[in-house]
DNA sequence: ATGCCTAAGCCCCTTAGA
């Protein structure tokens, strides 16, 4: 089976491009990030004639996730990590859901970027990536084949990034935000893009300015864990960059993974 | 030191993204 993770910045800007990837590559699971619209606005239709079915949590404006299965209903295992949004009252954020597809456990997740560094959105960020390690935990004691994608907003390493210097303040690459990443995959994930490209220099995503596509000014903040039964299991690993090129195209590129059933 | 682009809301300017 095909996991794929896309995250697509509005789901009503990206519809036609976001029904072209599907039909183009038939992933068996879809994750979308960033589908920026309240749960009434989500085109269930739209994905039914291309033979997917959806669960998906979303918010208004911002945030949102969905999950797709090609030719069966993902069966809903959680919704949200109890955790309140950076601003007083401000209740959830629509970051997190969870499926069983297929006896594997797909975890789709849009971790916060936590810029300006430092301050309260920082702070949201690691203590966001705390909670989630202790549910990744969970999953992993309970010995089940489980796979996390999404966007984590975390650049790993310095191979990851096309420019250290350039990127060296943002959040994405703190230290706090690479150590809590790593004491995340020392539970016993394994980051199946980095071990497939082990020297790194692959991106998932490409500024919209500057130039920065053309330039090939990018990083990996996108990724794809794997639980111990599921890295045995992986077969192949990549990025859907040409995606990235075409028109009104998302600034991030799909990433998937690809088991043995 | 800052803007560069894009999406969405309520809508021609602001917020947020990474």
């Amino acid at each position: 089976m095909k996991i794929a993770s896309f995250n697509i910045n509005g789901i009503k800007a990206r519809l036609p491009r976001l029904k072209e990837w599907l039909a183009e590559t038939r992933p068996t699971v879809a994750c979308l990030q960033e589908i920026k619209t309240q749960d009434d606005g989500f085109p269930t239709s739209e994905f039914e004639e291309l033979g997917y079915q959806a669960i998906w949590h979303g918010q208004k404006s911002f945030n949102g996730v969905a999950i797709l299965v090609d030719g069966a209903k993902p069966v809903e295992m959680r919704r949200g990590l109890g955790i309140d949004g950076p601003k007083d009252g401000e209740g959830e954020q629509a970051r997190y859901l969870e499926a069983d597809v297929n006896g594997v456990r797909v975890v789709n997740l849009y971790l916060p970027n936590g810029n300006p560094h430092p301050g309260p959105k920082f702070d949201y960020k690691l203590a966001w990536m705390e909670i989630l390690r202790a549910r990744l935990q969970d999953i992993l004691a309970s010995e089940q084949p489980a796979v996390v994608v999404g966007d984590f907003n975390v650049i790993p390493h310095d191979r990851d990034v096309w420019s250290v210097k350039a990127m060296a303040s943002d959040a994405l690459m703190q230290p706090a935000s690479r150590d809590a990443y790593f004491r995340i995959l020392g539970d016993g994930w394994t980051d199946a893009l980095a071990t497939r490209n082990p020297r790194g220099g692959v991106w998932t995503y490409w500024d919209y300015q500057a130039g920065a596509w053309q330039r090939d000014h990018g990083f990996r903040i996108d990724h794809a864990l794997l639980s111990p039964e599921c890295a045995d299991r992986l077969l192949a690993a990549g990025v859907d960059k040409d995606h990235r090129a075409r028109e009104k195209a998302s600034d991030h590129a799909p990433v998937w993974v690809e088991l043995r059933d």
